[in-house]
DNA sequence: CAAAATATTTAGATGAGCCTAAAAAATTGA
DNA sequence: TCAATTTTTTAGGCTCATCTAAATATTTTG
């Protein structure tokens, strides 16, 4: 088995690497795990040593096979909790990611498949990333950034990026929610700021918020 | 905050501490924690240290108010966890414990709370053992074991000693469940054995079992 | 393309929690 | 009671995950 360590190092490099073209560096790992880059080397080479990462010297890391298995467990487990926190316990989105990060680490394939069917199975966590299936299989939705849409333009909102605090409660405060449709009513040429029209009314999103929400075409 | 491995050696002197008289030794602990007694030394010199308890070399340990209240917590959280598995989950009350000793550990007063109300206050878990309430108290039910009611006595199961697996589930397959009302046919001299009338069925058991077997009179 | 800047690795140290072996204190019992 | 036994503590080491400082490799840039 792999320490909670371990595992979270897992979780780091598969999220890096979801936006990374190629291997993630060392030194994007040391700030996604805010330690020293010398730290990263060593568990690194302890990862390697298990099997759970190719690694060589100098030219950064990509998960192996049985390691992206072994993330996408992970990332199963936080999303499903997540979804139990937010569903079940009546927790904000803006709440749930630093408990979630504790709960994840618990070892109980049965507990992780008996959550998923009291959760009923749930495709999305509540800030709308894919929730792995027991066989590991991410469907993934076809999501832009709002930014993408032009003025006139309408869309889904169906993920937000960004697991802190801040940016969710103001969401939440504006009814910036997952399912909200979203019609581009015009973007300021100066900033790239965004008009918007959300279930009806009107909203105005810096470039910065709007990068960080995901939405479905149409 | 209290690392895990603190946290456990805590919630290991709570337990000793309700059956032992005074205070409790290192070797206990050591064999509770299943550790050497020169590691529980050292681990009692580092909980005295936080004042979370009383240590005097050669003369074992206490725990401190702040101690007893981390303990509590713990227990609390334990045992609340225990209700949930069993009660939204549908596992077995046997294989529980195990679980419970990983989310025990998750660190959120906000999560207990909630998951207390969702469970709905629930004042034992399924092994009959007590929850203590958000301030602590522990509300401890007058049981006494099955083999202190004598032939002709009645009692109904209020709890079960021993978190294992093997007893519980051969209690589970005899119906030897919490809430059941049991009489007490006849003890056989010889050793100790007790022929019962559970729920209208006959049931022969063990002075072993019987003494896992907590019942309230009456 | 070579020097400067940056990224990465190596080397050696630290604290937590564990170990074994030896020393010291407490308890037992002849 | 005092010698033998048991319990507990001390001393010194180990592994894990981290650190800092120094060495080495790679990348950038003048």
């Amino acid at each position: 088995m792999n320490s909670h360590i371990e595992e979270n190092y897992l979780k780091a490099i598969y999220k890096l690497s979801l936006s990374a073209k190629g291997a993630v560096s060392t030194s994007a790992l040391a700030a996604e795990m805010e330690v020293q880059a010398a730290s990263v080397t060593d568990m690194l080479k302890k990862l390697a040593a298990k099997k759970l990462i190719s690694y060589e010297r100098y030219y950064g890391v990509q998960l192996s096979k049985t390691g992206m298995a072994a993330s996408i467990r992970i990332v199963r487990k936080h999303r499903l909790w997540e979804v139990f926190l937010v569903e079940k316990l009546g927790f904000g989105w803006g709440e749930v990611h630093e408990i979630a990060e504790q709960l994840e680490h618990v070892q109980s394939e049965k507990l992780t498949d008996r959550l998923d069917a009291f959760l009923n199975y749930p495709q999305v966590d509540p800030h709308g990333d894919p929730i792995p299936d027991k066989e590991g299989v991410v469907r993934q939705q076809p999501t832009i950034a709002l930014t993408n849409l032009k003025p006139g333009e309408r869309g889904r909102i169906a993920a937000v990026k960004h697991d802190g605090q801040g940016l969710l409660d103001y969401l939440d405060r504006h009814n910036l929610v997952l399912d909200s449709d979203v019609e581009v009513l015009e973007i300021l040429e100066f900033d790239g700021s965004m008009q918007l029209l959300v279930e009806g009314k009107e909203h105005f999103v810096s470039v910065k918020i709007a990068e960080n929400i995901l939405v479905l075409r149409g």
